[in-house]
DNA sequence: GCAAATTGTTAGATCTGTCTAACATTTTAT
DNA sequence: ATAAAATGTTAGACAGATCTAACAATTTGC
């Protein structure tokens, strides 16, 4: 599976934020979300569907695909832990940290998450 | 002034690490440093150069205007900031850091750079 | 149950950044 | 001084992501 482009993989987020109720996403709130147009989101939707990420019938809701929930929670993660980072051990205001947290989760590497997790683990340990 | 994209960050950057001596930059340098073809080095080179960032006169080597070298400066600035919290606190092996500061340096917010180096002040300070 | 509002789709344009291939200029080496 | 090598430029193509505008389907409110 090729690597994701930061839009699809911030489109598949969304599409897993949105959906957290069993419900599929819907086009408009997927479009709002991110600041784009239907027509983006829904030109989105073709690039998803067709690498097998979401399931997209016409005019029903959209479902992330096993595969494409698993891209979205580790995208969604790696929001998390840099979220959480920022605001516990830098003391960034929190709309800030997620703004950040936003950019920063598609072009960090997996050690610099995982050594912020870790930093975060023991700084719980305090 | 409006904002730079990415691509134009790294050029700006790779333009002024090349030029430390005082000497300009040169179009294969350039491309060869940011892993593109001279083709598309140059035609950033006219973007850049609309923009009043660089000097860049035909088949002569680019220099940095005073503005281009303050966004420069800038960019490495916050690249170094990220460079150091990685390796120093967070323990980061340093060509990994460096590749996410690479990326990270255009996106992170002043706020959480501010914060960084406060970090790291306090850091060096025990 | 129909009209209006909302939502979704499509076509076509644009912008950015990249590439290849061909060509022009400059530099280097003998 | 000139041929070869290196470097720089241009034209044209393409991919990704976005937009607008027009239209289609669905949902909502009487």
């Amino acid at each position: 599976m090729g690597k994701l482009t930061f839009a699809m993989e911030n489109y598949l987020e969304a599409i897993y934020e949105l959906s957290t109720d069993g419900t599929g996403a819907r086009i408009s709130d997927i479009a709002e979300r991110l600041g784009v147009t239907k027509a983006s989101a829904n030109s989105a939707m073709s690039t998803l569907s067709e690498k097998g990420l979401i399931i997209n019938e016409k005019y029903k809701e959209i479902f992330l695909t096993p595969t494409g929930r698993e891209f979205a929670e580790f995208t969604s993660k790696k929001h998390q832990v840099i979220e959480q980072f920022f605001t516990q051990i830098l003391k960034v205001d929190i709309a800030i940290a997620d703004q950040d947290a936003c950019a920063i989760e598609h072009v960090i590497s997996n050690d610099s998450i995982h050594a912020m997790q870790e930093f975060l683990i023991k700084k719980s340990k305090n």
